[in-house]
DNA sequence: CTGGGGACGGGGCCC
DNA sequence: CGGGCCCCGTCCCCA
């Protein structure tokens, strides 16, 4: 190109522009050039050209010597090609009337709630302006369900005032916000990805932005990346290809067990997140780069309940800053020494192995969600055995769900759609098999009788539920206080009120009182129990039981309420008892309550039903499963 | 606080 | 492999 030969000094460059042509996009910094094809006289011409690229030439018309001349740009005779006219406030523009149809209501689809406020909004800015819901929608083959399901996302994660902030920014590129709001608008932007607000919060914070075990030049080369990188490589590969992170991504991975969104405290695999940890964990570390389809690939944590961005009273318990979405990866017990083999992305007989062969693998491996619970249990010869089905992975929540045809249906609880609709009353569900449930109520089909009386029952499950009080069974029983219960939740309710330790202090004590040393008449009872009242000190916040593996630290080297001289047996005894409360008791306390479970264990290994998965011993054992992963996670931090 | 009903999400089995 | 159906665990709500 003859234009090519004139140097270059005098054009304006600013910033980088993308040009698309006939011939794909260019980036071009070229942004002010005189138009050949406008009769703007100056270099004003609104219709700046851009580029040459497809078509254009560069024309250089003047005396260079006498530093005259101007650069045209000229259309290429016989070019296909098409010049790239910017409007420059068209995205302002574009900008403005989304906003006012998000104000009016107009073609919304997405209505995000928190706390009850509702904000009404689209699809597409969001998953534009939120690397989160870009992940969220990005799965759905053609935008999901046809793209025209109305949807309601619920975020009590973000605080409303939060939420409207970041919603007004993603409309307006202005963040308005009270500098008092500012943690609340950070933590929001964090959770949902929106990464210029996250830095812009920060840097006004003044907190650091560092990544967790990462050096900045870890994240530049990390984010730098080829892009075909992406493309040439899967997720899985990725994972295990980082074994260098593992450390990091097993610390975060257990710290993002209690879901991010879930901290549901009763859920067995959320319990660990109490709301301390939503305090503590205001954002410490760097959130997602620019580049986040990088950092998706890189992020490698599992966990997160997916119901929790829909359910209402769940509360966010943002986590070391990173969202669960952003880092959770399957609660695989341990990853693979070698990556798989395959390049699928997901589904793949990679994730299959991690999700039930390598489960198994690892002496402080815990398979943590019931369903892992329910494949190692099978695996070792208990409980149904797990048709060999491929596990596919959320690429929302990462987790796992097994069960071909399984994930569509999973996917819905992140995107809150509930395609299926009651004619009769317009209720809408996100499974077809709920719709038909829900159904009988209208055709008054009770298709569960009680064969002991005359009731009737929607559920299966509720007859079950119902049998149990013609039985009169109640096999869950609080081993505190020792209430028996026909359901195992209604136990879990009692433990988590902590009602029945206020029984037991009301309760008139038979026989002899605890002596005044703290000893109790051992003949009294078949176990004696300065455990009780341990354990009902347990439950205080004054309750420090490390001074059982202290050996005591009472005035007189031992606890109060264990046995004078025999130290050793007292510890033995209340450790048995703290096993008793759980690991939810025991706070930050795991390896107390562990200890307890196995000085408990063979004593009561006779007394209870072994293969019951609703015993107290099961409760039991899955507490201790969730205790050690606390302790693993304790000791992945030590390690770093 | 407890009992009971219902909703919801996940997994297994089958077609 | 997708979907239907069922069961289960958990949570919420109400009386």
């Amino acid at each position: 190109m003859d234009a090519m030969r004139h140097p270059l000094p005098r054009l304006q460059l600013t910033v980088p522009v993308p040009i698309k042509t006939g011939k794909g996009v260019f980036w071009s910094r070229l942004v002010r050039w005189m138009c050949h094809h406008c009769t703007e006289p100056s270099g004003h011409c609104v219709n700046t050209v851009i580029g040459w690229p497809g078509g254009c030439q560069l024309l250089w018309e003047g005396d260079e010597e006498q530093g005259g001349g101007i650069w045209r740009v000229a259309m290429s005779p016989g070019e296909d090609g098409l010049i790239g006219i910017p409007f420059p406030e068209h995205s302002n523009e574009l900008l403005s009337h989304l906003n006012d149809q998000r104000r009016t209501g107009l073609l919304c689809d997405l209505t995000l709630t928190s706390r009850g406020a509702r904000y009404p909004t689209h699809r597409s800015v969001m998953a534009a302006v939120s690397l989160y819901f870009r992940r969220l929608f990005g799965t759905e083959e053609g935008g999901g369900e046809g793209g025209g399901g109305f949807s309601v996302c619920q975020l009590d994660c973000v605080a409303p005032d939060a939420l409207d902030a970041l919603l007004e920014f993603a409309y307006t590129a202005t963040l308005t916000i009270p500098s008092s709001g500012m943690r609340d608008v950070l933590r929001g932007a964090q959770l949902l990805g929106i990464q210029c607000v996250a830095d812009a919060c920060r840097e006004i914070l003044g907190e650091k932005a560092e990544a967790e075990g990462e050096t900045a030049e870890e994240q530049r080369i990390q984010y730098a990346a080829p892009k075909r990188m992406l493309v040439g490589e899967s997720y899985v590969q990725k994972v295990s290809r980082r074994k260098t992170d593992r450390k990091r991504v097993k610390k975060v991975e257990l710290n993002h067990r209690s879901s991010f969104f879930n901290p549901s405290p009763a859920s067995p695999i959320s319990h660990s997140s109490p709301a301390s940890d939503s305090l503590r964990s205001l954002p410490s570390t760097q959130p997602p780069s620019p580049e986040q389809e990088e950092l998706f690939i890189k992020s490698e944590q599992q966990n997160g309940d997916p119901r929790s961005m829909r359910e209402p009273g769940r509360g966010a318990t943002p986590n070391g800053g990173h969202p669960h979405w952003l880092h959770d990866r399957p609660r695989i017990a341990q990853p693979p020494p070698v990556p798989p083999p395959n390049d699928k992305l997901l589904g793949n007989d990679g994730v299959e192995g991690f999700g039930e062969d390598r489960m198994l693998m690892g002496s402080t491996s815990v398979p943590t969600s019931v369903a892992e619970r329910g494949a190692a249990a099978s695996a070792v010869g208990g409980g149904r055995k797990r048709k060999s089905q491929t596990p596919q992975q959320c690429p929302v929540c990462q987790k796992i769900i097994h069960g071909a045809g399984k994930l569509p249906r999973h996917m819905r609880t992140h995107t809150g759609e509930k395609p299926f609709q009651c004619s009769a009353c317009g209720v809408r569900f996100t499974r077809n098999d709920k719709l038909k449930i829900h159904m009988r109520k209208h055709t008054g089909e009770r298709p569960y009788p009680c064969p002991h009386c005359t009731a009737r029952f929607l559920h299966s499950y509720d007859l079950k539920n119902h049998l149990s009080l013609h039985s009169g069974a109640r096999p869950f029983e609080c081993p505190l206080c020792h209430k028996a219960f026909a359901r195992e939740d209604h136990l879990q309710r009692h433990r988590k009120g902590h009602s029945c330790l206020e029984m037991r202090t009301r309760r008139p004590r038979r026989g002899p009182e605890v002596m005044e040393d703290g000893r109790e008449d051992e003949g009294r009872r078949e176990q004696p129990n300065p455990l009780e009242a341990l354990s009902s000190q347990a439950h205080t916040s004054v309750f420090h039981p490390h001074m059982l593996l202290d050996g005591g630290s009472g005035p007189s080297g031992a606890h109060p309420l264990m046995f004078p001289g025999d130290v050793e047996r007292g510890r033995s005894l209340a450790l048995q008892a703290l096993a008793q409360l759980g690991p939810h008791r025991l706070g930050g306390y795991p390896e107390l309550f562990l200890r307890g479970l196995e000085l408990r264990g063979s004593r009561e290994a006779e007394v209870e039903d072994p293969g019951g998965t609703h015993s107290p011993a099961a409760l039991r054992d899955r507490w201790a499963d969730e205790v050690e992963e606390e302790i693993g996670d304790e000791e992945v931090e030590e390690e770093e």
